[in-house]
DNA sequence: CGTGTTTGACCGGCGC
DNA sequence: GCGCCGGTCAAACACG
């Protein structure tokens, strides 16, 4: 009983009754998701087609898909480091870029990190199954990343440019690349502004600008600094996406 | 033997 | 209602 069939269910039942505000009625269940775009460079060797990033979560694949429209098939990983935990990830690769590697992850841990279990005392995982609904809608997914990345792995994948809650399908974010891809010149937010006009929504999908201090990225980092190890992940976050958010402007271009 | 990967089948949501 | 598609399951397999 590896897999925790049951408390998916339990996790959209209670995703789908827990949106009652928007009326969605029996729509898609609308998650949190955080998505990291990174660039492959002087990979293709180690990584072989869409082989896992190392963080230092330990993933386990539980299934790879055919895409539609993306010649590449999409990785579904599931946080291995603890049974209960409900974090996975989702790896594919840009259907135009595929240099590029689109990891999006979904749920949270509800664990410390792996870096944390192997030298501390073990932090009692916050009641596992517990809140789901608050743990999918409140928190960042990637709460307890790793806050060092191994060498190796910054050298190889190179953190792109955003970190985004999406909440709603990756196929916004495919346009939304696609919209990036195409409009040059302007900042992302401009083109969150340009893709995300319509809709509303309370969960609204924000982009997070390394570069100046938006409320965005301070209630992101204020989120992820409210956890054990996470300061130590947000600093790592912020140097390492500002770099290469920088340089990502000109790479989709 | 434990852990992770592969892969076809299955299921549910969604559009037509 | 039907078919498509994305996401998950689970058995078989590979590896250390």
């Amino acid at each position: 009983m590896e897999h925790l069939p049951r408390e998916e269910i339990e996790l959209k039942s209670l995703d789908e009754s827990s949106k009652t505000d928007h009326q969605v009625s029996k729509k898609r269940k609308v998650i949190q998701k955080t998505v990291v775009k990174l660039t492959i460079e002087a990979d293709t060797g180690k990584q072989k087609s869409e082989g896992p990033p190392s963080d230092l979560w330990s993933w386990r694949k539980y299934g790879q898909k055919p895409i539609k429209g993306s010649p590449y098939p999409r990785g579904y990983y599931r946080c291995s480091t603890s049974k209960g935990c409900s974090a996975k990830k989702q790896v594919e690769r840009c259907r135009t870029d595929a240099s590029k590697l689109i990891i999006t992850y979904t749920s949270s841990h509800n664990h410390p990190g792996p870096d944390l279990l192997s030298d501390t005392t073990k932090q009692p995982p916050q009641e596992q199954e517990q809140q789901p609904n608050q743990s999918l809608e409140a928190h960042p997914p990637n709460q307890n990343q790793p806050p060092g990345v191994k060498e190796e792995a910054l050298s190889e994948n190179r953190y792109l440019q955003s970190v985004m809650n999406v909440s709603e399908e990756s196929s916004i974010q495919s346009d939304h690349q696609n919209a990036l891809a195409t409009t040059a010149g302007s900042t992302h937010e401009d083109h969150l502004s340009l893709l995300y006009d319509d809709p509303p929504l309370t969960s609204y999908p924000n982009i997070i600008d390394f570069s100046s201090p938006k409320p965005e990225e301070n209630d992101f980092f204020d989120e992820l600094e409210e956890l054990p190890i996470s300061s130590s992940f947000s600093n790592w976050m912020r140097s390492s996406l500002f770099d290469e958010r920088v340089s990502c402007s000109s790479l989709l271009v």
